[in-house]
DNA sequence: TGTTTTCCATACGCTACCGTATGCTTTTCC
DNA sequence: GGAAAAGCATACGGTAGCGTATGGAAAACA
């Protein structure tokens, strides 16, 4: 029989929309839960990811929340799922580039990540790799992003004429100086930054 | 008369050991707290530095810490000023060298951030860094501990015989590198990890 | 229209914290 | 040796958070 419904750890897909109705009121979660906790952990990080406080930006209560999600780790889980997925067609979307055109894509990927406007992005992502300090499971999503990312821009260096060691190198590179320098305080360590930063650029790009 | 002793922010230095007999006791504690708390800092991050966790891990209660600190900020205070000193100390030491030498001393500082063994202080500065992300007090301290570190390795590389622009670039390239591959998971990159970051410091210092 | 399913609110017990109050024990000082 | 201070334990009230139980309203279905 098994009347009582089975709590899913996610209800995902197995909710269609029966009707035309039901979209404007059903439709309402799936997601939206997993995109309110990604911004959520944007601003607090991991710590303050806390169920009644997300319900409450939900404009719900608990008991809806535990509707939807078997845990607060089902939650978490559905949240690095969607930031992986989201990584991923990031990454390709910046590094697919046509033949010639690589090193312009290369100080472009360089540019994004250090851009104002993707401060949200950024806050995101150093949110995430410190909650993958304490995780193993956050933490091989960190890895496989990662890895992922090194082997895109590795390939932009060989197209662009490099060996493949030091493309290598270079990849790492060029990561481990975006990310770091999104960690450290510096806006008063030079009155021209952007011209610090592009020379930077081009000593992890040129030849 | 001010009979109830006003509860200091930190006992410190007003606490000193008046006897012989008394160092075996009274000495247990002025900075034993702060220590024991970077301990906890580097293992499970700020959300972690609880007081009554951090009271049992020193074999006693709540009723102590109360009694030399004002409260869990008072010791969040210390820990950033004990954090702050020990920095700078140690930048001081990394970054003195005899003429000549510079390059050495900037591989030394690139290697020895990135050392295994030095896991935890790496640890500390993460979790400092995260802090820092939420706390307009730690980012302070964070950013000076930044402007005195780009400030020493610039030197270094003025010394070595760059431009100064050239040397800012390069010194905020070096301690971005060194903290964004601290953040980053890729062990299964390469199988010759030390080859990748030889080419990759190489690649900071050299002109 | 009535039943079933979906979705959410309310209420509860439990734990981990913070900070305070108070008293006990050990040193320190005279 | 006795008063005073230092150092710590115990107990308390309060908040925030997790997860469960249960009921109610609204939609879907037949």
């Amino acid at each position: 029989m098994e009347n009582k419904p089975v709590k899913p750890l996610i209800k995902s897909s197995s909710v269609k929309p029966r009707k035309r109705a039901a979209v404007a009121r059903t439709q309402l979660d799936p997601e939206r839960w997993v995109d309110e906790a990604i911004d959520v952990l944007a601003r607090e990080g991991i710590s303050g990811l806390r169920v009644e406080v997300l319900a409450k930006r939900c404009g719900v209560t608990k008991g809806s929340f535990y509707w939807h999600f078997k845990d607060r780790q089902a939650l978490l889980d559905a949240v690095l799922e969607q930031w992986k997925i989201g990584r991923i067609r990031d990454i390709e979307k910046t590094t697919s580039v046509a033949a010639g055109q690589e090193s312009q894509q290369l100080h472009y990927a360089i540019e994004v990540y250090g851009a104002s406007r993707n401060r949200k992005g950024m806050s995101i992502e150093l949110a995430v790799r410190d909650w993958a300090r304490h995780d193993p499971q956050a933490a091989a999503v960190v890895e496989s992003v990662d890895l992922y990312r090194l082997e895109c821009t590795r390939k932009l260096f060989v197209a662009a004429g490099m060996s493949d060691a030091e493309a290598k190198s270079r990849s790492l590179l060029l990561y481990a100086c975006v990310f770091g320098l999104s960690l450290m305080h510096y806006t008063h360590f030079d009155d021209n930054l952007a011209d610090l930063k592009q020379r930077i650029a081009e000593r992890i790009i040129s030849s």
